[in-house]
DNA sequence: AGCACGCCGACT
DNA sequence: GTCGGCGTGCTC
């Protein structure tokens, strides 16, 4: 008989093991990859064939086998390596095999995607034209589809040829009407933007190196670390072109969504097979996406971290841009993975070259392109020698004893003035988005929490706080909901608050707000950069995205307004962050052949972070760094693993997190295998979401296999009041 | 995820 | 006495 051993569709951590299941004679021709439905306790559920074989008649089994009930659809679902990429991602981050394998399916059911058809209208044979002088209508429709071949049902519409006409033709048997699958693909209308010119020393030397490998076919990973504007995507491009030569494909991610447009435009003027996916795509667009993947009708697939999840083969070559973006990180629900990890996996499957390319690397990276795991490429000029803008760091306490209590600096409106009288265009940097940034009681000092997570909520101008945890809205309350007081405050600058300001101080200039409140839609962020290009407006201002991955070349002034404020969090990344924001910010300034000049505003000026962000050394940022991660045992010195025990019991929480804390402590003493250290229990950043109370563990450790062996252990990985989060973005 | 089994509080 | 609350455990 032949069995199949069957990974259910069941999002329950409990289920963390694959079913065995009869193959009936009518599924014979079953193989690993295939989608089924199996009857599974009193239901069906959709279920995934991780193998089959064949096995003796009489062999028994612990349990009654039940049959395979039906096949999904016509043909296997997975390939070898998206089913070997699942497992690993599983494994890795103690994830159920079957939150990893439907990350590589359009949506998490198996449901049947509706597949678009368009109709075309075609001539069907030949016709003479004395025979239709008297519908002149009908003639010149025959005479264009001799002409042009087939059109389309809205090429028609727009031609204005009646239905009626069309129908006597189809009628009379001239002419047909053809149907043929109509692909999805909101980026058709995306427009390739060619932007050429002569590959620098550097770019030539980095475009070499990767080469040989990509010719040998073998795996290997480099760190591309190109100062803002030294032409990273031109590498990136030349590496794709000798890829495709070689008949293999590409797979470029970017952290974020509204990134891809950018990229879009730049593949499509070199490349004709260009896809994108990424997870704000309806189901039916990634659905049809994954169809022409599958067909091999793609050589390049562009996107967001879940881009790395569909049915290419073949891949040659995979590039993260930005690979020091947190964005990465997926954040709100299993699996927790960090697509920089998986994607340098999938490379290793594939025996792919991987290319991460920054001009602010991860420190993780860049200590280990140090350490020889990847080979650094380095590009510290920028392209046509146009040279790094000049950076003035503007001390806010000093503003403050000046009297000035504005957000914004003197030096920083003196330079926005002459900027705007010079016709050129400023980008300003504030990473807050709302009115006020806190509300808070001036008698006892309480500040106004989200009732869900208990977060300090934001102000916003339609006179309503909100999370920007879980986005819940409430009506500020106008007395103080612990002491009664009336005295509400306020406090602290978001964008919409900044707005005004701008407004205030230079009434002539046309500014243009973008945040997440602004950019709303698939292309929010695109159609606001546009009509900042155009020159529509003199200041964009926004959070972190106005720093991010775009290229205007009217901009010569940047302002970083806040600087510091990244450093007062208590994360471990903090300086790291600062660092990146105002490197990143600055690249903004002065890319063509206009010289570019930056203010950052801080208070704690003397801090690294802000002192080498204004100098735009990442080298030094990097020295001064990474002897504070080494004595204080953090990544890249370390690896992390983060728990979050959850229970509607406080003390439930908090004392099976200690007996976690307590049997790990025991082990590490008993089996010791490098440095490992835990801490806590102490309350989550969130401690107690929506009734539910959280506890944290962290533990640090040299040896990550040890650890997961430890939670496997105990079966932490299959409980739904635990959270394990491997390489997690905070501590807390 | 569903569904059943099982052990404690408020009802005809 | 039982109806039903949802905690716990199982599904090839």
């Amino acid at each position: 008989m032949v069995i199949a051993e069957v990974c259910v569709n069941v999002a329950a951590n409990s289920i963390n093991k694959n079913f065995t299941y009869l193959v009936p004679e009518s599924l014979k021709f079953l193989t690993a990859g295939w989608r089924v439905i199996v009857p599974f306790g009193k239901v069906k559920v959709d279920g995934f064939v991780m193998s089959v074989r064949e096995v003796d008649d009489a062999t028994k089994f612990e349990f009654a086998l039940k049959k395979i009930f039906d096949v999904i659809d016509e043909e296997p679902w997975f390939t070898s390596s998206m089913m070997g990429a699942a497992r690993w991602m599983s494994e890795f981050y103690l994830c159920p095999l079957s939150k990893t394998m439907t990350l590589f399916m359009p949506g998490s059911k198996c449901k049947k995607i509706s597949v678009r058809y368009e109709k075309f209208l075609r001539l069907a044979k030949k016709f003479d034209e004395k025979n239709f002088k008297k519908a002149p209508a009908q003639l010149k429709l025959l005479k264009l589809l001799a002409e042009v071949s087939e059109l389309s049902a809205s090429e028609l519409k727009e031609r204005k040829i009646s239905a009626k006409t069309i129908k006597a033709l189809v009628e009379a048997g001239f002419v047909k009407v053809v149907q043929r699958r109509n692909f999805r693909d909101s980026y058709s209308k995306i427009k390739p933007v060619p932007k050429s010119f002569e590959l620098t020393v550097e770019q030539v030397a980095a475009i070499e190196a990767v080469k040989k490998f990509l010719t040998a076919g073998k795996f290997k990973g480099f760190l591309l670390h190109g100062v803002t504007s030294s032409g990273k995507t031109q590498v990136y491009i030349e590496l794709a072109k000798i890829t495709r030569q070689l008949s293999r494909r590409v797979i470029i991610l970017v952290p974020e969504i509204a990134l891809t447009g950018q990229a879009v435009e730049n593949f499509k003027a070199h490349f004709e097979d260009v896809a994108v996916i990424h997870s704000r795509l309806s189901i039916g667009e990634r659905s049809d996406t994954f169809h022409k993947i599958r067909n091999g009708e793609v050589g390049i697939v562009i996107g967001a971290r879940s881009a790395l999840f569909t049915p290419i083969d073949n891949v040659g070559l995979i590039v993260v841009d930005e690979e020091q973006d947190n964005s990465y990180k997926q954040n709100t629900k299993l699996p927790y993975y960090h697509a920089r990890i998986v994607a340098e996996e999938l490379a290793k499957f594939h025996n792919a070259a991987i290319v991460f390319g920054s001009a602010t690397p991860s420190l993780e990276n860049f200590y280990r392109a140090e350490q020889g795991e990847l080979i650094p490429l380095k590009m510290p000029r920028r392209v046509l020698n146009n040279p790094l803008p000049q950076v003035e760091c503007v001390d806010m306490r000093g503003e403050l004893q000046a009297g000035n209590r504005s957000v914004l600096s003197r030096a920083l409106i003196e330079m926005l003035k002459k900027t705007l009288a010079e016709g050129q265009q400023a980008i300003l940097l504030l990473n807050r988005r709302g009115w006020s940034t806190v509300v808070m009681c001036r008698s006892c000092g309480e500040v106004i929490k989200c009732p869900d997570c208990g977060l300090p909520m934001t102000y916003h101008a339609d006179g309503k706080l909100r999370c920007h945890h879980c986005e819940i809205e409430i009506i500020p309350p106008r007395i103080c909901p612990k002491c009664g007081s009336r005295h509400i405050k306020f406090l602290g600058t978001g964008t919409e608050k900044l707005e005004l300001m701008l407004k205030n101080s230079l009434p002539k200039a046309k500014v243009l707000r973008m945040d997440r409140d602004s950019t709303g839609g698939k292309f929010g962020h695109k159609k606001i950069l546009d009509a900042f290009a155009a020159h529509e407006y003199d200041i964009l201002f926004g959070t972190q995205m106005v720093a991010k991955g775009h290229d205007i070349s009217g901009v010569t002034a940047v302002g970083v307004l806040n600087a510091d404020a990244a450093l007062s969090f208590s994360n471990f990344r903090a300086a790291e962050t600062c660092f990146e924001l105002i490197t990143q910010a600055a690249g903004r300034a002065g890319r063509a052949d206009l010289p570019g000049k930056v203010i950052v505003q801080a208070y704690d000026v003397n801090a690294s972070a802000i002192r080498c962000g204004c100098e735009q050394n990442y080298e030094k940022f990097y020295l001064n760094e990474i002897p504070n991660r080494e004595e204080i045992f953090f990544p890249p010195f370390c690896r992390m693993v983060k728990l979050i025990f959850m229970h509607k019991n406080e003390d439930k929480a908090k004392n099976f997190a200690k007996e976690i804390r307590d049997a790990f402590k025991e082990e590490i003493a008993k089996n010791p295998s490098g440095r490992q250290e835990i801490f806590g229990p102490i309350p989550a950043a969130i401690a107690n979401l929506r009734g539910i109370y959280r506890f944290v563990l962290l533990i640090k450790s040299e040896n990550l296999s040890a650890v997961r062996k430890f939670l496997q252990a105990h079966n932490l990985h299959k409980r739904n009041d635990v959270i394990i989060d491997i390489d997690p973005l905070n501590t807390d």
